[in-house]
Order: C-alpha cells, then structure tokens, then sequence
DNA sequence: ACAAACTGATGGTCTGACCAAAATATAGTG
DNA sequence: CACTATATTTTGGTCAGACCATCAGTTTGT
C-alpha cells in the first residue's frame, strides 16, 4: 500500500520566486509593460506582492538572465530593449570543446551568415549601411595599427544581422558570437590575414550598398572559408572545404 | 572641460552575483564539475568567496535560469544534467506575438529546416530511420483517430534534429520547438490538413530513407509552405509563398 | 524487521541595516 | 536668470541573521 502510493510523486511546489517570475512575464505577455518601460522599483513590487524584497530580486536576477529585464542601480528596473543581447549560451563553447564540435559551428556558420548578408543586402537602411562603412573604416585603422580590431568586428557583425531584420537570426549570432571571434582571432594570427579579413569585408558591404543580396552571400561565403580552412590548418586536419 | 569628460564612461563595475556566477561558470568550463555532480552547499559557497549568502542565492538563480543548476531544496544544488532540454526561450515567444514576429520565425524556419532534412538524409543511421518510421506510423494512427499527433510531432521533429549530426543545429530547434508546434496546430484545424501533413512527413521520410538530401530537403520546404500559408490566411494576410 | 519520530543539513523566505550609484532638490555665486 | 556645487532622496546592491520548509539519515519503539 505505502509502496504504491510512493509512485505519486507530490505536485512540485512553487517557489516564491518562481511565482514572481510567472506574474511578471504575464504582464509582459499581456502588453501591461513594453520593451523599455521602466517595472514599479523593488521595495514596491515586494509589497504589491506581498513578500520579501529578497524574493524579489531572485526573480529579477532570474528574468535579467533570461534577457528580460535590466537593473540599474539608483535608477530602477526595465525591460529589456534589446533582449537577444544579454542572453547567454553556455552550451555552445562546451560543444566546441569536443571533437566535432568545430565542424558543427562551421556547418551552422555556412547556413546562417550569407544567408543574414543576403538579408542585409536587401534591408538595410542607407543609415546602416553608412554605420557599417565608419566601422569598417574604425576596423581597417586598427588593424593598420596592429590591432586585432576584434571588438570593432563583434560591431560589424552585430550590425549586419540587425540590418537583416529577423530577431530569430540576431538571436542564433548572439548565442555564438564568441565562438565566431575566437575562431577570427585564429585566424589573424598569420600574417598577411588582417588585411584580408578586412578585404572580404569591403566585398561584403560593397555588395550590401549595391543591393546585391548574392554578391553578399558569395562574399560572407568565401570570408568563413578562408576562417575555416585557417583553423582546419592550425588543427592539423585536412579541410574538407572546397 | 568637464563636458568632454563626460563622454567617457566609467567602466561598468561588477556586481558580486555576477562575479559569482563567472567563477562558477570557470569551475564547470574547467571540468571542475560535471553534468550532475554536487555544488558546494549555499553557506560554504558564501564563505569560500567571502560574500554573503544572498549574493549567492542571486547568482544561483542566474545559473539556474540559463539552465546550468538545479535546486533541491534540503538537498542541494546541482550541475543540470540535460542544460538543452531546461533551457527557456522567453523571447521566442514574445517576438512571435509582435508584428512581424511570424515572418521573422518562418524565415529562419525555412533556413533551417530545410537544412536538417538535408543532413539527416545523409547522416542517419538505419536505426534512427527505423525510430522515425515507427513515429510516423504513431502519428498516422493518432490523426486517424482524430487527436492532433503534436507530442508525436515533437518526437519527430527532435528526431530529425538528432539524426542531423550538428548540435548547434538542434539547439535552435530546441529553443523554438514550441512555437513550432503551435502553428503546426493552427494549420491541423481545418479538414484533411492532418492527412496532408502526415504525406508531407512520408515524402519526407521516404526521401531520407532513400538517401536523398534533395528531395529531403525539398519535401521540408513544401511542408513549411503548406504551414506558412495556412497561418497567413488565418492571419486574413497575403500570403508571400508561392 | 519495519514504522514512526527525531535530528541535522540544506534550500527558501523574511527582516532590517547599511552601502553605492544615480537622480533630484537646494543653496550659492556671478 | 543661469550655472555650479552640495545635500538629500531614491533606487539597486550587499550583508547578516533569524526562522521556515524540505529532505535524508539516524534513532527509537513495537
């Protein structure tokens, strides 16, 4: 009998904080708050809800690491503007670390990035498009410098996925941006490749400002083959891009 | 003099939940803990860095919600033993229900499923294409029955992912797969689409099975068409798909 | 041997004090 | 009146400690 019963196991209760995290992305859900709006400040919320401000701020950190909101201190708590740039991927440089892990980012790379340059090439504002020329010009004066120009090249990309405006698409760059300047930063280490990385880019927005979507895929094409083949060399493996 | 100084921005100073949460994060990186291994219990984390437990609860909750720990309470916390299937997606989601999410999602949709099919018509195992054969045959006797095969869908659909070799590949599909399921649903509600959807899961599989990454790829694409439709005239919208 | 009760450990919640950063209000000066 | 400096208030951030709820292990009673 008490066998049996041990098959039911109890209805997980809630936590507070969870509850407070639920009440929270209704009202988001519900349109009570937009993207910017600035949330009732702690103490108040803790009393609206009745409970403890710590209970509170577990919530928050809960919905700052989901992307969902933003503190600042002294000035209060907001929804995020941009969500997709808090949000954090754990997993991706785990992947990376196994064995196959590098032929499965370059394989997602192939799918996403020219398709996000034939994007760009059709929705990009003029504005975005004289953006991306200042960066790339800020990008080419580093790496006459001997700079990486690595942070610079986190803005290109950055810019280049919003101008193909599909969140979902940012949201996959996102997720992986670190693992695709890692995977740059090898690549610069031999001579000679700064300035080409830099000239695959001017084709890129070349053919962005031309309004070539194709121009722009074959361009962000070619740039991720040469970063791959770059690091299949460093890996000692034979490449298998064409 | 002072209005220029006031362009330069003092670095944004580190919170201690979030130096917590880096330090935590390194120790999981440096292989220190495992999928499943025990954290140290809140009190000892508080001492060990010199913090209090508050700060330690914050950071916990943090990692909790990029699906790295799990709580138990009068347990412990643990390393999450499938971080993929915990993690949340609450921007998908929430994009989806703005303007343009839809378009944004089948966008990426027909990038990636196509995609998946492609590989997984190359890569699966006969095992694997058993297992989809089997699901399929579960989700034609459920539609004959009348239910809507969604949870049979999902099986399926993860399925297909998996049988696609690329991890970062299903971590998209993973992130999505609710949305996925929902206007897969929208579509099942007008007469004989059940039936059509099933047909497109055979021309689907046959083409997997005959280890054809074209027509694999090409079957997902009408698939995603019949779908894309049926969600733009319940939209009253114009549909864009040929 | 088994069940019930107890104990200790762990996460969960609360309270209140104080700190740090930012915004706002007030006072002083030209 | 306009601007600057200072003081005050507000807000998030951290801390400490008390107590509660859950769980697992140990002890006691039958």
């Amino acid at each position: 009998m008490k066998k049996k019963l041990k098959l039911f196991k109890p209805v997980k209760k809630t936590r507070v904080y969870e509850e407070i995290v639920a009440k929270i992305k209704d009202m988001i859900d519900k349109g009570r708050f937009k993207s910017g709006d600035q949330l009732p400040v702690e103490r108040e919320l803790a009393e609206v809800f009745r409970v403890s401000r710590s209970s509170v701020r577990e919530a928050i950190r809960s919905l700052e690491s989901q992307g969902l909101l933003e503190s600042r201190q002294g000035n209060g708590t907001y929804i995020a503007k941009h969500p997709v740039e808090s949000l954090v991927n754990p997993l991706a440089s785990v992947i990376c670390s196994e064995k196959d892990g590098q032929r499965e980012l370059f394989e997602m790379r192939r799918l996403i990035e020219p398709q996000l340059a034939w994007l760009a090439a059709e929705r990009a504002t003029d504005e975005e498009i004289q953006v991306m020329e200042k960066t790339l010009a800020l990008q080419e004066r580093e790496i006459t410098r001997g700079g990486s120009g690595t942070e610079i090249d986190r803005n290109f990309h950055y810019l280049l996925a919003g101008a193909a405006r599909n969140r979902f698409l940012l949201h996959i760059v996102d997720n992986n941006m670190s693992l695709f300047l890692e995977s740059r930063d090898n690549f610069l280490q031999v001579e000679g490749r700064p300035e080409k990385s830099i000239q695959r880019h001017r084709e890129l927005l070349d053919a962005i400002k031309a309004r070539d979507p194709e121009g722009a895929a074959a361009a962000m094409r070619e740039h991720l083959i040469d970063i791959e083949n770059s690091l299949f060399e460093m890996m000692g493996r034979k490449s298998r891009v064409q």
